[in-house]
Parts: C-alpha cells; structure tokens; sequence
DNA sequence: TTAACTGGAAAA
DNA sequence: TTTCCAGTTAAC
C-alpha cells in the first residue's frame, strides 16, 4: 500500500481534499518560483499569440522567458502558456527586450517543440486576412498550420537538388498564343513582380502553363505556390510540375493526405526544401520560402472560398499576400470573374489573353435551340432536351474520339425567374434575389425583406413569377437508348472520373465533375444551359458562363461545343463568341449599376434577431453604408446585409472587426459575419 | 481557471 | 468609516 492510499483510508474526505489542494498549491508556487526565478540573458521576452477564439483577446501577450528556454523559444515555435489560469496554446511571434505590460509576466510554461511553423511572413498574412475578414487570427492560423505530428517532425526533410537552369524557349513554346506571355516568364525569371489576369484559350493544358511559370519563377531563385480547386486539379498539376521541373522539386498539398503525410510535406515547405507547392484553397498559406510566383486557377470555383470561419478566399489570400510579400500574382481561368476584370479595370494587373485567331482554330461553339419567344408561342418546343442537331453532333464526334456531354446537377435548386422569359427576378429596391417565403405569402426579397406585390419582368413586361422545375437526371440512360452500341460513362457526386482514354464513348458529366480526355474530346455538348442561368443568386450568370467554358474547353484543338438553349441569350451568346473578358467587362458594368461586388463591398451579419439587431446599433460603419434587412434566414435566425462602395472596403471591414471585439469584450451573443460571402441565398 | 477588482452590507 | 464577502472581470 502506497502512503498516498494509505493517507487516503485514514482521513475524513473533506480533509483529503484540504491536502490536495494544498499540494497542488505548493506545486504551482514552486513552478512559478522556479521560472520566475532565472529569466533568459538576451531577450527575456515572448510575444505571444495566444489561441484563444475570444475576439478581443486577438493581440500578442508577452511572457517571461525562463533561460531554460532561451534558445528554444524562437519566433515562430509553438508554446504553452499559463492564459487567465488556463494552459493555452500558443504562438511566439518575436522575442524582445522588455515589455509595456505594467505587471509581472507569467512565464512561458513549455516550448511544445523547437521548430518554427508559423513563419513572420504568415504571420503577417493571418493578421491581413483576418482584418479583411473581420475574423480573429487564431481562426485564421487553424487554416494556416496544420496539426503538429511528432513523429514526423522527427524526421529530417532531404533537400531539393538546385534548380536546373530555366528553359526559356520551351516555357514560351507552351505559353505561345496568351500574350504576352513569353515576357511574363522572362519578367518571373528575372526576379521581377509582374501580375496578371489569364484568360486561357480553350483546349489549353494550363497545367502544363502553370508548370513553366513556377520553373520561370524557381530558375530565378524564388519560391512558387499555385492554388488550384480540387484534388483533381492538384494531381494534374503535380504531374506537370514533374513533367518540367523533374522530381523532388515540389510539394502537392492536398486535403485527403492523412496528417502525418500532411505535415510532412508542411515541414517540407517550412523548412525551405521545397519552394515550389500546388494545393488547393489550404496551401494558399503555405510558408513558401523567398516566394517569387503566386498564382490562382479558375478563381470562380466556388471551392476557393473556404467555408470555416473568417470564410476567406484564396483568391483574397493570394492578393494580400502578394502585397505583403512584393510576389508576382497570376489569376488564370478560362472563364473570367468579375474580380479578375476589376484588377485589370483598376489597372493592378494586366492582361494575358489568347488573340481571336487562335480561339477560331481551337473551337467552334454552336447553339441548338428555340429562343424562349418561340418557347412562349409554343411550349412544346421543348420537349426535346436533346435536339436532332445535337444528336448528329454526337454521332460525328463519336466517330473520332469521346463526346462529353454536360448535365446540371439533380437537385439544382433554382428560386425565382420570370415565367415567361425565365430573366432571375430581382428586388426594385435593392437588387437582391426574389423568392417565396411561404406558399401564402407574395415573394419578397431575401437580402432587404421588400415584398414584390407588383412585380413585373424588367425585360419582357410579363407579371407571372415561377420556380424553374428540374428536368430528369437521366440524361445517360436517354443517350444509351440512342447510341446503342457505345459505351456511356457517367462522371458526377461522389463517382468522379478524372480522366477518360482517346476511344469513342459518351461521357455524361455534371459541372464541374468533368473527366479530362485522353487527347481532347471530340465534341463536347452543354444540356439544358437555361437551368443553370435559372438561379436568382448574385453570380448566377457568371456561374454558368464558368461552367460552360471550363467544359467547353476540355475539347481536342479544332473540336466542336454545342450548347442546347435560347440563341439569343447573352450569356450563350458570349460563350459562342468565345468571348469571356467582353462577358466579365459586361457583368462588372451592371454590378457597379446595381452597387454589388465587386463595385461594392457587401458583408452579412447573421445570428438571433435580437442579436443582429443591436449589432446593427453598434456597427460604427462608414458614413456610405447602406444596412439592408434585416430579414429572417428560417433557423430562428436573421440576417443584414451591409454595403459600402469598393473604397469603402477596408473601413467597413475595420468596423466589423471592431464590432466583433466589442460583442465579445461585453459577452454580447455571437453572431457570424462574412465579409464578400461567395452567395447571398 | 484564478487573481484582482467591484460594490453592497454588516460591523464598529 | 472600515471590513468582509460574493460576484464580476480580465486575462501578460
């Protein structure tokens, strides 16, 4: 029997526990005496970030540092601290001399180990994004740095090879055709900063693009980091960078590796043997050594906005982080957003876009289709969702390689259109989604709460409103009835295919879920376009476009597209047109009309209407705010939405922060804001 | 979690 | 006026 059980049997329970506290108590004091009693010699100091989600705590806290500790404790490692009786995770961001806090600082409790994975120049970038988002930087260092794993961090990372020297005429060879392109290398590989907006030409192996851009980049020295959306992306990208760069130059950073490989490659990147990443949205925050290059593809991927708090966007990541880092930036897509004409609009960045020849020798886009006035006069003009043009399309595609054929995802939820010309209905006050609250009631508006009582088309008079309905999914099975001696695979949810060999087959594809050919496909068909322009959200229109042209230039050099829709819609127009920055050009004008993104910028406050109502009252927003709502969301919740003009941006951000500091200094009831969210529903 | 602070009530 | 205590607040 040990004393401990012992002096447990033989005295009465509440002295028992007397005894425990007591020991507890010397035990601390002890501890406490001991570091307090020898602190470091040179910089006996810790800034340290705590991780604590309360939003006015955000700022670094100094602690002694005990000289057992001293070398230990460099910026960037993560510690342990003692933080209001609490043992707390944390950061060092720098070590100094002495401190502006008036009492005695607690000393640092552990180095959890000594290597440093929060670099000062993400360190840096967490600040920036979580102002702009107007969210904490412990939220954003979640995102930043990956969970430690021991034994990992045991292992040495082998060092790359020196990059070989910069192929300069095959890199130009493969960015022939976006001008000026070759100078954009050239710039990189001088160490230089250029940014551009990258408009890719259909049937581009932009992979391969990107891949020469870094090697530009890595020949002069520095360090580059493409985010791309999916691991799909990240895999074809990896191969490429292979491809030019040969092996064990670079790190593919994807979401599904398990946390071991996860921070291995982290510690890769950190520790500066490997200064050439391709991710998706998480690798945005890669601590890319001496980074020289960042670049973004396909920017209107909605899988660029993260969907945890403060709801960054890679895109946003990367341009703060350009600022910050003096890096070069590349926003390529074959679809343009609006974002991306406005930071050519602005003249931050410039142009990189394929001359209208080569987009004539690439692809050849058709319209099948009644426009909707003669699906007015005669509805039953729609009663093929295949018509007898697309059915030969396919046939002669088939007779020389695979036929992609695009389908809107089941489940497509659309909310209110005109009836009659299917035009997004939108709120008279404030150009916001109209939709239907409740099967009594007259739709009103989802961001404002007006009620449209009276509404009428703004574009052909008509007075009906509708839900667009879903056509049926089963697109594969009516097209396997039709061919029936080919092959239909179906590419879609969780059954994504990533590649498909040159041979004849159908392919039948949502967006987004298309398969890659072997080769290019032969024909690539877009079904039922007039539901994916069906949604009231804010990008509607720019989301189909997106879809259309991601799909569209997945085809052979000299291939053929055929959209089934109305002819003479603008968007199916741009798209025949090829004609993607005159779209983006178009849909920034009407944008800075109605005051949305990116003319303005807009954040939603939601939580308990309560809660969002006296957030409202101490909002100190710019004197241009205009606050919308608020409105129910459904949940017991409400929602408002704020606006200011573009220039605006930062001192409305700076007032949400400020906000969120106050509500959570008072214990005020939470409530969420997204600063730019991706779509208002 | 906890030390320091606040304010209100009881003691003097 | 002083002292004590419970509840509150800040947090190094």
């Amino acid at each position: 029997m040990t004393d401990q059980t012992q002096e447990q049997l033989e005295l009465p329970v509440l002295a028992r526990l007397q005894v425990r506290d007591a020991k507890a108590r010397t035990a601390r004091a002890t501890l406490r005496k001991a570091a307090a009693a020898e602190p470091a010699a040179v910089d006996p100091v810790a800034r340290v970030l705590v991780d604590v989600p309360l939003a006015h705590l955000d700022r670094p806290f100094d602690y002694s540092v005990p000289a057992t500790m001293a070398d230990a404790a460099v910026p960037g490692v993560r510690v342990k601290v003692r933080f209001a009786g609490q043992d707390v995770d944390g950061y060092v961001l720098e070590r100094a001399t002495s401190t502006d806090h008036t009492g005695t600082l607690a000393p640092l409790r552990r180095v959890v180990s000594a290597e440093p994975v929060l670099s000062a120049a993400v360190a840096a970038l967490t600040a920036d994004v979580a102002g702009r988002y107007a969210g904490t930087r412990s939220d954003v260092l979640r995102l930043a740095v990956p969970a430690r794993h021991a034994t990992t961090e045991k292992q040495p990372t082998t060092p790359a090879a020196a990059p070989a020297p910069f192929d300069h005429s095959a890199a130009a060879e493969a960015w022939r055709g976006h001008e000026p392109g070759a100078a954009f290398l050239r710039h990189l590989a001088e160490g230089g900063s250029p940014r551009a907006v990258w408009a890719a030409a259909p049937a581009t192996d932009w992979p391969h693009l990107l891949a020469h851009a870094a090697a530009a980049t890595y020949a002069g020295g520095r360090g580059a980091l493409l985010c791309v959306p999916d691991g799909k992306d990240v895999a074809r990208v990896d191969r490429a960078l292979t491809a030019v760069l040969g092996p064990g130059h670079h790190v593919a950073l994807t979401a599904d590796a398990g946390p071991a490989r996860r921070y291995a490659d982290f510690l890769a990147v950190s520790r500066g043997a490997r200064r050439v990443v391709v991710g998706t949205r998480a690798a945005g925050f890669a601590p890319v050594h001496d980074l020289g290059l960042l670049a973004i593809w396909d920017d209107g991927d909605d899988l660029h906005a993260e969907p945890r708090a403060p709801y960054p966007h890679t895109r946003e990541t990367l341009l703060l982080r350009a600022e910050r880092e003096g890096a070069a930036l590349l926003v390529g897509g074959f679809a343009r957003t609006v974002e991306g004409e406005y930071l050519l609009k602005s003249g931050w960045a410039r142009e990189l876009s394929p001359p209208r020849e080569l987009l004539r020798e690439r692809v050849t886009v058709g319209i099948a289709g009644a426009s909707d006035g003669d699906l007015a006069r005669d509805p039953l003009a729609r009663a093929s969702r295949v018509p007898r043009q697309v059915h030969e399309a396919i046939r002669t595609g088939l007779l020389t390689g695979p036929v992609l054929v695009q389908t809107p995802r089941a489940g497509y939820a659309a909310s209110l259109a005109c009836e009659r010309c299917r035009m997004p209905a939108r709120c008279t006050a404030c150009s916001g989604p109209l939709a239907l609250t409740s099967p009594t009631t007259p739709p009103a508006c989802r961001w404002c709460g007006t009620v449209a009582d009276a509404w009428s088309c703004p574009e052909c008079g008509h007075r009906g409103l509708r839900a667009p309905v879903l056509g049926d999914a089963r697109t594969a099975e009516e097209l396997g009835r039709s061919f029936p001696s080919t092959r239909v695979r179906t590419s879609s949810g969780d059954t994504v295919l990533a590649d498909v060999d040159a041979r004849p087959a159908i392919v039948v594809a949502t967006p987004g879920a298309e398969p890659v050919a072997d080769g290019g496909y032969a024909t690539v068909v877009l079904l039922d376009t007039w539901l994916m322009l069906g949604r009231t959200d804010l990008r509607t229109t720019e989301e189909a476009v997106r879809r259309w042209a991601n799909a569209a230039a997945l085809v052979r050099p000299g291939g053929a597209v055929i959209a089934v829709g109305d002819p003479t819609h603008p968007a199916l127009q741009a798209l025949v047109r090829w004609d993607l920055a005159g779209f983006a050009a178009r849909e920034t004008r009407e944008r800075v009309e109605a005051h949305l993104p990116p003319a303005s910028r807009l954040a939603t406050i939601t939580g308990s209407p309560g809660a969002v109502d006296d957030a409202v009252t101490l909002l100190e927003a710019p004197p241009a705010a205009e606050v919308l709502g608020p409105v129910a969301t459904g949940d017991e919740e409400s929602r408002v939405v704020v606006r200011v003009p573009r220039a605006h941006g930062p001192a409305l951000s700076r007032a949400l922060g400020d906000l969120q500091r106050l509500r959570s200094s008072r214990k005020l009831d939470a409530v969420r804001i997204q600063v730019d969210p991706p779509s208002i529903g």
